[in-house]
DNA sequence: GATTGTTTCCATCAATTGATGGAAATGTAC
DNA sequence: GTACATTTCCATCAATTGATGGAAACAATC
């Protein structure tokens, strides 16, 4: 059976397809709650019931964007755990951190979206499952924080949360931050990466790691 | 001349206070748009127009609720710096670390409404000034990685920001995190205030001190 | 206890929002 | 071209939401 997001995803340029695409660009904006379904007609530039009749109640189609970010962000992960396998932590954390912001920075609805999942209520609590322990849980075995994918402690876990969620402060502030330091496009991006590799690397490269 | 605000917080028990209080969780947990002034009466178990009487419309009530979390988040910023003012750098993240995720894990609006104001859009972008460089190189300062407040370098920013960021992400994140990782409240906030640590210490104890 | 000012609530509005029925338009098969 | 299915839009609904006018309740002053 194929479902109604595969579709969409198998042609971006059908009419659910130009959808999806601006569902996630608006509900990455304003929230789930910020936004109307008019919004994401007006950006589609079709009536607002051509929405309705494809993706069904707001709801639903919140559902199908989550479901598409995630699986996004679960098919990069997959990529750079490939480039990166093998080499020495170090190198690998470099190479993550350029892959991943990369992508993200092209892509700031999904980091958008993923922070407020975690940071915010919506008011008619649907329990989307996020699937935010299998990731992290990648992660930590990529970066070779514990052995076994199913045996991974609190604390490894919150150190991989820790490096993920500043990826997507700086990737969803962004709008917020670059004006306030007054830097181009560009220059952000560098520094982002630079801040990162900064902060992260030391604390992992010392004596702690397996 | 006296503010609403200045009322409502000289008197928290006054109906101007507990409104305001109410305001702060709710618009904490929901956003703006997530929040209607209703959700915010029944709170405080007065009438909607009770409400209106004492705050007038809906923004200026998210406005002062604004005003408030940051005249509170930095009067905690100035009580920590007097605590860690003089010691070496090590002790000083480590103190101001524990004091501000205490301060903040009681008061998590704080950090919600933080987190939301950078990475969402408000439909009606109404500009409140967030007065966040301003804290930024205040704490800058404070950490030692500057010279002059007023000259603060874009990276030593991004650090600060990191650094601010982590503490609001696993404070806002508790709800989302705390399940996924099965601990209970207390063992949340200390595995939080040992990551924070393992994390940034290290990178600014290094050779990057001026 | 009558007068006056303040606070609270009830009733209600207009606008917005999520959602739908049904007609028109468009495409497809024969 | 006709028959049929799919897609799009217009008109409209009911519910929610931000907001207000005005009456009641309460408090303070004399």
């Amino acid at each position: 059976m194929v479902t109604p997001l595969e579709k969409a995803r198998k042609d971006p340029d059908s009419m659910k397809g130009k959808i999806l695409k601006a569902a996630r660009r608006v509900f990455g904006e304003y929230g789930f709650h910020g936004t109307t379904t008019r919004m994401i007609a007006r950006e589609v530039g079709i009536d607002i019931s051509t929405l309705y009749y494809h993706w069904g109640e707001k709801g639903d189609l919140y559902g199908a964007v989550i479901l598409d970010i995630t699986d996004d962000l679960r098919g990069k992960l997959e990529e750079v755990e490939k480039v990166i396998h093998g080499k020495p932590l170090g190198t690998r954390m470099d190479i993550a951190i350029d892959m991943m912001t990369d992508h993200l920075f092209e892509r700031p609805e999904i980091s958008n979206l993923i922070l407020f999942r975690y940071f915010g209520k919506t008011r008619n609590q649907t329990g989307f499952d996020f699937h935010v322990p299998e990731f992290i849980s990648d992660i930590a075995l990529s970066m070779n924080l514990c052995r076994d994918k199913e045996d991974v402690s609190a604390g490894v876990m919150m150190h991989v949360l820790a490096i993920m969620n500043s990826i997507h402060n700086f990737i969803s502030g962004e709008n917020f931050f670059r004006p306030m330091l007054a830097l181009e496009r560009d220059e952000y991006i560098l520094k982002v990466k630079e801040t990162l590799k900064f902060i992260f690397i030391p604390a992992f490269s010392g004596s702690h790691q397996l």
